[in-house]
RNA sequence: GCGCCCUUCGUCUAUCGGUUAGGACACCAGAUUUUCAAUCUGGUAAGACGGGUUCGAUUCCCGUAGGGCGUACCA
């Protein structure tokens, strides 16, 4: 089984029953965090007892999730349904140990229970009349395994986040752990799945922290150790309700689709719940390096498009050209568009500058990018149409023309068309923006000299006089 | 109902009894500018409420309110 140098060994243990959501990608992320700065493990386990509502669909795109994310996991991920036949024995041996019995009580006399129980005004928890019956007047009929939690004194989780979270013993119930068809329930494959992979450090969610008690049950009821917890607070929507699939609750390829670099992703995620002081734009390699269990903050956190926005918008800009250029690239490939020719690969190198000071999301670059994606003629947007239908008679034409014999770079480009703006007595916003729609078909765009600079003369001129031509053919 | 957890600007958060309660996002104003964005400068804005403990509480304790999670032969 796995061990590590450091003996750190955190886990990450969705149950594949959809995509891999915002929260569970966090969860993961703080797992993974804790692994990679502590020099430990980092273990994945798929939680698909529930043969119902497993798919392996489910499984691979939490697989894709993760690795999109960035977030590897050491070794092989485990199915906790190809253990069940170890929980069972486990379940056995509890019984064996005494810590641990058969109960024959059916659902109904369960549920009756609980409702006279209600009734009474007493807690609804199941006292099973098998927990000290004698074994020999059993029916000869399914039973389930259940533990025997003690039902006096009390029990205290030590959660790194939460501090020390005690209970009643006479609050926890004795939880069924393996089911009468044999399989185990999740409470009781988690322990010990956790247990024979060597975990040592839990991270989850902390709609967890009761679940925590009765495992710390189990645990004692192997003699075996607890396993250090830390049960960080959950995410909420903008609106501050339980994250639904209306605001945050996508899985995290929906992020990828809108275009968030990965790396802005862990570090929005990074920063929700968790600080380093006042840091706020870090890469991972920093995350990695600060990341402690001690700054998780305790309070549920809500999701912020906005800021979320902004990261990316600073991620992206901080990234080398060649880094983005590969970004754009892996995304233009996850959704199906066509790849980049050399000369498109070039121009946007060329021009990454000036794109990337413009978009705060990957397809805002692209999207900046169209004089170069794009193809001749430009037809003007509503707004550049406008530019262009304001600027005076036969300007462009006479632009045009004085263009011809320019030197092409970027600083004589400018001095040509201010020198045209000033003898046409108009100010160079008043000759540049029917430029820059001319090129671009946009009023938005990179510096018009730039883009001529980018483009080349040739196809600079035929971009102008498409313009020229279609505004005299009264467009 | 019972158990447990949580509560600092609109949002994410810093603060480990003594601060003009700091930063970031968003917002507002200004600067810059060939457009937009970026950038720079400035600004508005917070300790849920009530009791204690203490020379002194955002910080420690109790209660109230609000929110969340759990209470399954789901995970």
């Amino acid at each position: 089984m796995p061990s590590s140098p450091s003996g750190v060994v955190t886990r990450f243990a969705p149950s594949p029953t959809g995509y891999l959501h915002i929260g569970g990608a966090r969860t993961a992320l703080f797992n993974w965090l804790y692994a990679r700065h502590t020099g430990g493990k980092f273990l994945l386990r798929i939680e698909d007892t529930d043969r119902a509502r497993s798919t392996p669909e489910a499984t691979e795109k939490i697989f894709e999730g993760l690795r999109w994310l960035g977030l590897d996991w050491d070794g092989d991920a485990i199915s906790q349904f190809d253990r069940a036949p170890r929980h069972a024995e486990v379940a056995r041996e509890m019984i064996a140990r005494g810590t641990a019995y058969p109960c024959w009580s059916t659902q109904e006399e369960i549920e009756a229970f609980r409702e006279t129980a209600k009734a009474e005004g007493r807690p609804p928890l199941f006292l099973s009349p098998w927990r000290d019956a004698d074994p020999a007047t059993a029916p000869d009929a399914p039973f389930v395994v259940r533990l025997k939690a003690p039902r006096d004194g009390e029990t205290t989780v030590s959660d790194l986040v939460q501090g020390d979270v005690t209970w009643k013993n006479e609050t926890l119930d004795d939880l069924i752990l393996l089911r009468s068809d044999g399989t185990p329930t999740y409470m009781l494959a988690v322990v010990v799945d956790d247990h024979d992979m060597n975990v040592t450090h839990i991270i989850r969610g902390d709609d967890h922290l009761t679940n925590s008690a009765r495992q710390t049950l189990i645990y004692r009821g192997m003699g075996w150790d607890v396993p250090a917890m830390a049960h960080i607070p959950l995410i909420h929507g903008p609106d501050g309700k339980k994250l639904s699939k209306r605001h945050g609750a996508l899985g995290v390829d929906a992020y990828r689709d809108m275009g968030y670099p990965a790396e802005a992703m862990r570090n929005y995620l990074a920063r929700l719940g968790w600080s380093h002081g006042n840091d706020e734009v870090f890469t991972t390699e920093q995350a990695i390096g600060w990341f402690d269990l001690t700054h998780i903050g305790k309070a549920p956190a809500r999701f912020d498009y906005a800021k979320l926005e902004s990261l990316s918008g600073q991620h992206i800009r901080a990234m080398d050209d060649s880094a983005l250029l590969g970004e754009l690239e892996g995304f233009l490939a996850a959704q199906n568009r066509p790849a980049l020719t050399d000369t498109e690969r070039a121009q946007m190198l060329r021009a990454m500058t000036g794109l990337k000071e413009r978009a705060k999301i990957l397809p805002q670059v692209l999207d900046m990018a169209s004089f170069i994606l794009g193809k001749r003629p430009f037809a003007p947007d509503a707004a550049g149409a406008k530019a262009l239908a304001s600027a005076p008679a036969g300007m462009m034409e006479k632009l045009t023309s004085r263009l011809r014999n320019a030197n092409w770079t970027p600083s004589d480009l400018e001095t040509v068309v201010r020198e045209f703006s000033t003898d046409e007595g108009l100010g160079l916003g008043k000759v540049a923006q029917p430029l820059r729609v001319a090129l671009s078909g946009r009023t938005v765009s990179l510096g018009v000299f730039d883009m001529m600079d980018i483009l080349g003369q040739t196809e600079s001129l035929a971009r102008l006089e498409d313009c020229v031509n279609s505004a005299a053919t009264g467009a």
